[in-house]
DNA sequence: TTTATTTACGAAAACGTTGTAGTCTATTTT
DNA sequence: AAAATAGACTACAACGTTTTCGTAAATAAA
């Protein structure tokens, strides 16, 4: 079957194409009786605008990209129902790209997108990303960018994250207050910014509540499952072990989840774990863990409201503006007293 | 910073615009002088082909859309990383579409895609869709699909599952071989493809190993968390609650986790659980969970090949192919003697 | 009645590519 | 020396929209 265009159209009512075009778009310019006609024909045969045709002709094309490391991920994934269901209401499409925590998939993909195969993106960096030339260049060519959890500092626009300052503060306080002689932060770069802010969260409530820097430490692991394991296998089992860990992201706390188990190690009675998580299932966990929620669903939201709220106005150039979405400690067995 | 096209470029290297769009394509027709000429500009000054323009003039577009019912949920992201995976290797496109199980944001979905947006889809069903008039439309609209996981049987296409009476059959055997005496089966819809198998699966095991009918249920749930919760709630406190239950989907045994918990029955002592799950703390759950884990990754991996294979060939009609995946069984604690 | 204005439509030029069909020069063939 | 051919390039139409500009007829204002 044809698929049907405004020239087909246009022949079966003897109109031209731009009344056609018009009416279909409702404008003033065309009369009640023939629009009616149009769009019952339309209607009919089931017609569809050429969105190519009709992004190169508009020069915009409804359309964004979302740029992340991974989605077999809580946070990830939440984030990106998040933008769906605004995009969905907005009419907006939704093209999806993994960098796989990989620098050069993130600078190809960026590359690709110069082309103006979308209005704008939404991204978070990728763990190795130490460099920001491509998204320089990118907003040079007007595509403009809103960074969300791992944002980009070096760019000027707007940024979603959640409270990962006070999340770290709380997420450490906890543990202090349940009694935590020797505290540690598990990091998984040192390049990120919410790793960083979280990092910095620990070292404040450290401070806070005088602890001795002897019975502080900080766990530099990577996004290598492995090395991690290895890690804390063996910082577990040493004589200066810490009683407690604050881990930046969900995958160090389950990597310590196994460590743990295969160490034989007790959660909470010989280690307290907490960590900035999404999982659906840390309440159903072997001890349930005690994390700080993120927002994640609401953090794609707002980012996606920014950025339609910009793309419609036609504006290409977001200023700088820092959205902060408040984040939730749930303490549960595996920081039990 | 203007966008770079062809115009540009030829002005710049004063030759035509054809020839510089020849010369970046690499046809014979131009010089190996000029070609190199074309790209070193092309290089320097950042030059993406438009897209729109692209797509628009040789009607396809290097974009595929994935139809699926969520994205917070392992299975689902698990097999978009294995769609991604293969279209970032082969230079496409992945649009993101969710339906939330509902048969009208479905149909809307489909109608907006037949404006020609992407040249193919991969697409799981919404549990609410039991008609199928939309797909119908969309194939005459010379859109191919491929179906995974919840597959639609009426159009003659591609179709990728993992073993899903094998696996419900293992999974049922499992339970009544670890001791079962009263074996339930829980099903979350009773029009979808995979909950269908599961249950044949089911069925079959019970008849080989000869249960008595009053040995058996089949729980018919629904996609409402809260609904479910009920129903698992009367039925496990009710005086002939089953001993075992396998559970179509992990949203279902995490429900069934929650009952238990809230009416302290213990896992696995009075009720063993089993179910289709993806989850990657499964092992770290109290009790741990057994599970048939489908290769959702690689059914990912493989529709998308396979569509892609057929689009790059301009076929757009794909013949019928059930292609399974296999599954595998973790036993873990949830279903231990 | 003459002159403005409004209403309802159509013609045509873009948007940036790609591919077909030339064109011109230089080389080879007869 | 004339004719054919190959090589390297250009002109131009098309893809399906959108939008600006025109224009004819109908209506209102002078």
């Amino acid at each position: 079957m044809e698929t049907p265009n405004l020239k087909m159209l246009a022949q079966q009512l003897k109109l031209s194409i731009s009344t056609v075009s018009k009416a279909l778009r409702d404008s003033h310019e065309i009369g009640e009786h023939t629009k009616k006609k149009v769009t019952a024909l339309a209607k009919k045969l089931n017609y569809q605008p050429n969105p190519h045709a009709s992004s190169l002709r508009k020069q915009k094309s409804k359309t964004i990209a979302v740029v992340i490391p991974e989605i077999a991920n809580n946070f990830f994934s939440l984030a990106i129902n998040g933008i769906e269901s605004i995009a969905q209401e907005r009419d907006y499409h939704v093209l999806i790209y993994l960098t796989h925590e990989d620098y050069t998939k993130e600078v190809n993909i960026i590359k690709h997108l110069q082309g103006g195969r979308v209005g704008g993106l939404i991204m978070s960096l990728s763990l190795a990303t130490k460099k920001f030339d491509h998204l320089h260049e990118l907003t040079k060519h007007n595509i403009p960018i809103v960074f969300f959890d791992r944002i980009c500092h070096e760019i000027e626009t707007a940024k979603v994250t959640t409270d990962d300052f006070q999340g770290g503060l709380a997420a450490t306080e906890h543990l202090i207050i349940n009694n935590s002689k020797h505290v540690a932060f598990a990091s998984i770069s040192n390049t990120i910014s919410i790793d960083n802010k979280r990092m910095q969260g620990f070292l404040e409530a450290i401070n806070k509540h005088q602890i001795k820097a002897s019975n502080t430490s900080i766990i530099k692991c990577s996004n290598n499952d492995t090395n991690n394991y290895n890690k804390f296998k063996r910082i577990l089992s040493s004589k200066k072990a810490p009683d407690a860990i604050f881990a930046s992201v969900e995958k160090l706390a389950i990597t310590i989840y196994e460590v743990c188990n295969d160490l034989n190690i007790k959660i909470p009675e010989q280690l307290k774990v907490i960590c900035f998580s999404n999982l659906t299932t840390a309440h159903l966990m072997k001890p349930s863990l005690s994390a700080i929620k993120q927002p994640a669903f609401e953090m794609g939201k707002e980012a996606a409201s920014i950025l339609f709220k910009y793309l419609d106005k036609n504006r290409t150039f977001i200023p700088n503006e820092h959205i902060v979405i408040k984040s939730s400690l749930a303490a549960r067995g595996s920081t039990a007293r």
